[in-house]
Order: structure tokens, then sequence, then C-alpha cells
DNA sequence: TTGACACATGCCCATATAGGTATGTAAGTT
DNA sequence: AACTTACATACCTATATGGGCATGTGTCAA
């Protein structure tokens, strides 16, 4: 089986740097395909598709306007990232960078002597 | 070109939805590969694969225990994720789900009437 | 040593990709 | 109508994927 399609959700889509920077482009207000192939770099088709792909994620919106297509935004696509990120947020904000270890931590410390945490020092990696 | 691989950073690896639901349960502690087989109801080698691919960009660390691996998570690596969506998070928990429209609407009232900012409170769109 | 157990890899393959280039379509201009 | 501008797509291709299945490696048990 091959990777899931790129537009299978906003996970997959947002895979892609370039899409990011698309976005990322578009969350200053709504721009024309030509605009961004400007900002980002890219070619035309280039943009056109890969905003094909954010289309169909829901990701931005487009709107015509004369022989423009003017493409924006939507953000609250990619909400269901976030979601999932933010049970991670913990992770590097909070000192629980070692919540398994400090657990294993615990359990053992809980076994042998109920009260006494001295030894910590055990490989930590250094930083991250 | 194909797509960029897997292992090139945390927002490819985690669009596999197995991949994310591998860390999900790690969460909870470290734990062996057969534990993660037995949880999500994937074949061994689906959860070695994926385990390679999510430690290759860092979102998982090994720990050797006899003839068991214990897998355990590390979120750092999911930061650079979280930082990119927190820059959308506004869209969707503010009034902002609208931005560019209510920016061309104050350009309009900015051209139209100078000085007037009693109402906040704009209809948020009822589409969907 | 032999065998069971826990994982990691190798191999095969259908599938979807992303880029390049060319072309199709629609709208504005002269 | 002819031409140009602004995009969207089609076609082609190398590449990486993820699943199934078999096998290799290292560890504990008998």
């Amino acid at each position: 089986m091959a990777r899931a399609a790129t537009t299978t959700d906003a996970f997959n889509a947002v895979a892609e740097p370039r899409r990011r920077a698309i976005l990322d482009a578009l969350v200053t207000g709504e721009r024309p395909v030509n605009a961004l192939v400007g900002e980002l770099g890219l070619t035309q088709p280039q943009v056109s598709k890969h905003l094909r792909v954010l289309r169909e994620v829901g990701a931005v919106e487009v709107r015509d306007d004369g022989r423009r297509r003017l493409y924006r935004l939507n953000g609250p696509a990619l909400k269901p990232i976030h979601d999932w990120v933010k049970g991670y947020e913990r992770t590097w904000t909070e000192r629980f960078e070692r919540l398994d270890v400090v657990l294993e931590d615990l359990k053992h410390q809980e076994a042998a002597h109920a009260g006494d945490e001295q030894r910590h020092g055990d490989g930590h990696a250094p930083d991250g």
C-alpha cells in the first residue's frame, strides 16, 4: 500500500513544506495565485496544485475575482492538528520531560525505601 | 519527484494515523513493541516499522530491556508542529474566523464613515 | 545446545506523489 | 476576432511508501 493521499486530511496536506508556506503567506490575507507564485518563488502549476490539495482538505477557500482566483486561509481546518499536538505541549513546557522515567523512578523508590530520592543523574540527553 | 520521506521531519512522520496512535499510546509511559501490537491491533512488523520512522525523527526513544525494547515518547520532537499550528489558533478561537472578510469590511467602513467602533459582535457566518 | 520469545529487516508490489512541461479554459483588452 | 493574462489540468516519471510475509538477530528458558 502506498502512503495515504495528501488530501486525506490536514495532517497529510501540511506535511509538505511548500503547502505550509502557502498557508503562512495567506495568513496576511487573501491573495491571487500569481502573488503566491512571486512570494514563494514557485512555478504557477506548483502553486495551483498545492492550493488544490489545501482546498480539498478545507485549509483554503477560493473566491473568483475576474480572471483571478483569490485564495484565502481557512484556519479551522488545522484545528485537528492543533488539538492533537496540544496533548504533547506539557512534554516540553513543564518538567514533564522525562515523565515515564520519573514514574519508573517513583515506583522503584516506593518499593525500595519510601523516602530517599538522592540518585537521579542517569544519562539524560544533553538538551534536545 | 516523490513525496518527501516520512523520516524527513515530524510533520511527515505524524501524517500517518497509526504513527500518531503509537505516540498517543506512549503518552502513558514506555512500552515494549508487543504491548503496542496488542493495544493498537497492528502486526508486529508494522509497529516496528512505524517505530523506526518515529525514532528517526526523534519522536520516540528506545531502551533495551532484556529481549524487549522499551519505547518511550519524546514529545519535544513535536514542538515544531505545535509552534506552527499555534499561529493559526486564533483563527478558530477568536472572532477571527473571517479575518480577511473582516479586513475587507473595515476597509469599506473606513472609507464610508471613519469613526464608530461600538459594534463588535459581528455576525459569524452561519455557514458550515 | 535446542527451542521459544521479542523485535528488526528484507523483499515484493500497488499506489500516490511532486515536479516539469505543455496545453486547456475563462476573462479582460484592443 | 485576435491576443494576452491568470489559472487549472493533463501527462510523464522517478521515488518513497506501507502492508504482507519470511527471515535474521539477540535473549531467556529448559
